[in-house]
DNA sequence: TATTGTTATACTCTATAACTATA
DNA sequence: TATAGTTATAGAGTATAACAATA
């Protein structure tokens, strides 16, 4: 007999995590910023880079970029300038209204992340973030008794 | 200064999901099957409901289940027949050969999440099934003094 | 010839509203 | 008139391939 999906630890993560996505997309769209963008801003903050950089480290393809990178030049939160040592890269970074938003956002993320971990004490927290550590990235890494 | 993404519970809980969200639709399909399909089976499988039944207990629209039904129907592992009592209803069944093709999908499923939890023991995964339990799904609840 | 960014296209998913048949 | 199921349509999201500029 199938088990249900709710008495399965595979769902409940799924869903838990679904949840949590939820949450946290509305958290990032909390300054009128579209969640990807809010998204992308996080990995430009560090440092700027280039869009075949910002791409891989996002993990999705640089032509989704284009339009991400087009509305957040356009509210004036990133510019894109030309690299002078090889003139067909663009040079990614944040500016001064983008980092002011992104202030803002990551407020917003800390205070949903409040709400979904209401319940677990700080120790709890630590010992989910430890378990959810654990889970298998990769599953060949396994099979070769890596 | 804004916290990276992997630095907070949160994303680490929405990413996690999602990575065990794609190994489980991957099982789901092990059968050929839509995964959206597979699923619609095992809530299925219990007790025969009508369609209305049926998406609110998948919390989707009715009328996305027409297709899903349409597709399982086709393919010989669910029923639709009128209810007597009120013909505007459709009662949706399993059928045998649907059962036998869910046992095959849930084997599938175990599968992947014994690989998905393969580094953390029988009390660690009972461990974290009880913290996801516990992340806080109706905010409202919270704000009322529930 | 290869690489960076861009554009164009098509395909999937989802959300919505209109339609039918029954009540 | 309200409800169950269906159909049609449009929108967002995503994946792919072709393209222009530069190396």
């Amino acid at each position: 007999m199938a088990a249900l999906p709710t008495d399965r630890l595979g769902f409940l993560l799924s869903f838990r995590g679904e949840l949590t996505s939820a949450r946290i997309r509305s958290a990032l769209g909390v300054a009128g910023l579209h969640p990807r963008n809010a998204m992308t801003l996080m990995r430009l903050a560090p440092a700027p880079m280039s869009q075949r950089e910002l791409a891989a480290a996002m993990e999705v393809d640089p032509s989704q970029l284009v339009a991400i990178l087009n509305e957040l030049e356009d509210a004036g939160l990133a510019e894109r300038r030309r690299d002078p040592a090889d003139r067909r890269r663009h040079i990614v970074e944040i500016t001064e209204a983008g980092a002011a938003v992104l202030d803002r956002v990551d407020q917003a993320v800390g205070e949903a992340e409040r709400e979904l971990f209401a319940d677990l004490t700080e120790a709890e927290q630590t010992l989910l973030r430890g378990l959810l550590d654990r889970v298998v990235v990769d599953p060949a890494a396994h099979e070769c008794g890596e």
